[in-house]
Parts: C-alpha cells; sequence; structure tokens
DNA sequence: TGGAACTGGGGACATTTGTCCTTTTTTACT
DNA sequence: AGTAAAAAAGGACAAATGTCCCCAGTTCCA
C-alpha cells in the first residue's frame, strides 16, 4: 500500500547532480495537506518523491473518495498523463510534509525519448502498479470488509504509517460508520 | 472495458512477415473458454490477440471470480510477468474462438531491450490500462451495483459484446442473485 | 468560567447484498 | 409429445453496509 521506488530515486538524483540537468529539476516543499494534482486538470510538471508520503485519491462526484495508492520515496507522479497526454486521473495530496523533485513534461518526454534506462525504469514501475491495483481490486470486490480491513491493518504497521480514520474509510471504499464498526468488531477479537 | 491495440497489432504483423522473426512467431487457435493462462503459474509465452475476445480474471480462495477485463484484437498478454518476472497474475480465457500470435519470453524480452518502438507501445499500453483499471475500481466501490450495472449495459452494447450472465457478475463483483435482481430492477426502468 | 460550536463515536433503522433453497424454464433423450 | 435431468430465476431470510441523527467530550472564545 505505501510504494517506494528506489531506482528512481537513485535514477532522478543521479540526473539532479549532472550540470547539464540540474538546472531543469526544481526541489520543492509541500505541507501536510497540500494539493498539488487536481483530478481533470492538465498536468504541467512530473513529480518524483525525495522524502515524505504523498496519496493519490479519485473524488467521485457523489461525494465520496476512493485512495488508490499511498506513494513515498521515489515515487513518481504524472506519467501517466504525460505519456497519455491527457488531463489528471486523480488527486494528489501531502499525508506527511513533502520534498519533491520536479520535472518540466518536456524534459520527461525528451527523456523517455531518448534514455531505455528510464524507460526500463517506468515500464517496472507500471507493471508492478498494474499489479497492485487490479489485485486489490478484486479483492475488495469478492471479500467483506473485515478481510479488506485486516489486510490494511497489517500493512499499516508491517510499513509504520500513521493513517487518519477517513484516509483507512477512503482506502478501503467504505463510509466511516463501517470502519467503526469494523473496527470493534476486530477488538472482539 | 473491451480493449483493443491496433498498434501492437500492426507491429506483430510486421514482425511477423519480417523473414528473421516469422519462425519465432507462432499462430494459434483457442476453441470457446480454452483456459491458456493460469493464475500463479509459470508464463512460457507472450501472447497478442489476432482475432477473437478473451477475458483476463482473479479466481479468489473463497471461489468467487472478478474479471479484470476483456481482451480484443492487438492487445498483448503475459507482458507484466515478463517484465516483473513472476508469475501469472490472473487467469486467461477465450470468451469467443480466439486467434493468438505468440513468442517466447526470451524474444521479447530481447525486443524490449533493443526496440524502442515496443517500449513506447508497452508504455502506452500499460498506462492506459492503469487508467482504466484504476477508475473502475473506484467506481465499483463507491457507486451502487446499479450504477455500475448501467455503465456495464451500455459498454456492452456500445461494443456489440455477447456476456454471459456469469461473466457480467464477474466483472461487476456481485452474485449472479444480485445481477438478477439489479436487471429486474432495471425493467422497471 | 460558561456556554456555543465543533468533532468523533455509536444507536436505530433502511437499504443493499449474499445465502440457501424452492420453483420455473429449458434442454435432451426416447 | 412426454418426461427426466439440468439450468436459470426468484422467494425468504440473514448479514453487511449506509444514512441519519443524537450524545458525550473537546475546543475556543467572550
Amino acid at each position: 500500500m505505501l510504494r517506494t521506488n528506489n531506482e528512481f530515486l537513485s535514477y532522478i538524483k543521479e540526473l539532479y547532480s549532472d550540470d547539464a540537468y540540474t538546472r531543469y529539476i526544481k526541489v520543492q516543499q509541500l505541507t501536510v495537506d497540500a494539493q498539488f494534482l487536481t483530478q481533470g486538470e492538465r498536468v504541467h510538471q512530473i513529480y518524483i518523491i525525495k522524502e515524505g508520503i504523498a496519496k493519490c485519491f479519485f473524488s467521485e462526484e457523489n461525494g465520496k473518495d476512493y485512495i488508490l495508492e499511498f506513494l513515498g520515496k521515489g515515487e513518481i507522479l504524472g506519467e501517466i498523463e504525460a505519456i497519455r497526454e491527457m488531463p489528471c486521473l486523480c488527486n494528489v495530496a501531502a499525508v506527511t510534509t513533502l520534498e519533491v523533485y520536479s520535472i518540466s513534461i518536456k524534459l520527461f518526454n525528451d527523456l523517455m525519448d531518448k534514455d531505455m534506462r528510464l524507460n526500463k525504469l517506468l515500464l517496472k514501475e507500471l507493471a508492478e502498479r498494474m499489479v497492485n491495483t487490479s489485485s486489490r481490486a478484486s479483492f475488495q470486490q469478492l471479500y467483506t470488509v473485515e478481510h479488506g480491513l485486516a489486510k490494511l491493518l497489517e500493512l499499516r504497521d508491517k510499513q509504520q504509517l500513521q493513517l487518519s480514520k477517513e484516509d483507512m474509510a477512503a482506502y478501503l471504499g467504505i463510509t466511516l460508520r463501517s470502519l467503526n464498526r469494523a473496527l470493534k468488531g476486530f477488538s472482539h477479537h
């Protein structure tokens, strides 16, 4: 649930320390809850997380949110939109304070055209995300909330993630009321 | 819901008509319901659909199935597993009679290493699948079955897809009983 | 310090969905 | 055509989930 990608982090660090590129790469700080990508709007930059945790979520028209994933060190944002030349798929906001590298779409496209290493990294990352996203979709559709919550709590503990109840509910795609009920169910064993 | 990819189809056709490659590419026929990839097992070949429709589905331990997507002309299968060097993510079976090109993992890897065009095609395809899969996950979690069914019926009609009720239920991640109820609800308007 | 306003949790009830089993419809064979 | 077997649909009840609202605890301000 909290994805990270060390290879990407090394990649962007190398790029950043290369004199030919350093001036095209910015480092930005974001405060907790700052939303830096908005569903449906144009994407101006590609981001790679240097430090901290972001969440990536859909806001549906009925007012409910669904958290797709939590992204940590080395995760890239905006690449899907750049590849498909489309508006932003979902919202992205800072869960902790965040430090990100940002590069322009143009540079990203140039790199994609000539750098096989970046292509490989992207393919691996997208393939991994497909695996996560699709297995989770299947699991959440076919099992009860209790199962989903059990898995979520396990992952949260393993990864030492601090999560608000709102975020947990949005990750499971259920209401707060249902989450509270399920949590209560757990304390009974 | 029924994905196709003409660019991939042209790509594999060109490859197939190239004397250097033609003997490494096979064309196979599959009968309705034949399952040619199995969740958890090793993937031996990469497939590209020449003609017909396949379904790609998870079988969960509780005996339920979840259909991830329907794949038509030009769609590729097994590429995620090749990229991540992992066992097969989900089952794939023929919905109609099927004609597929198949190539070895080895050739696929060689091509990925040297052919930028293939890399681009793969990136685009994976990005598009992420968009579909994740928007659908969100929608299905946050809306009622009726909404999901409405969308499904619409897509089915638009794409002239013939679907069994079992497949419709598995696509929505619900039981047959619930599907029947929802369908009845529709006829009332 | 009193009280208004906000927040999180949970009760009560409605709705949705699943399970189990019976009924109805279809198929297949003689 | 008539009947047995198989498949599909649906009724009845149980379980899960959502909605609405109230209550207790906290915060914040005058």
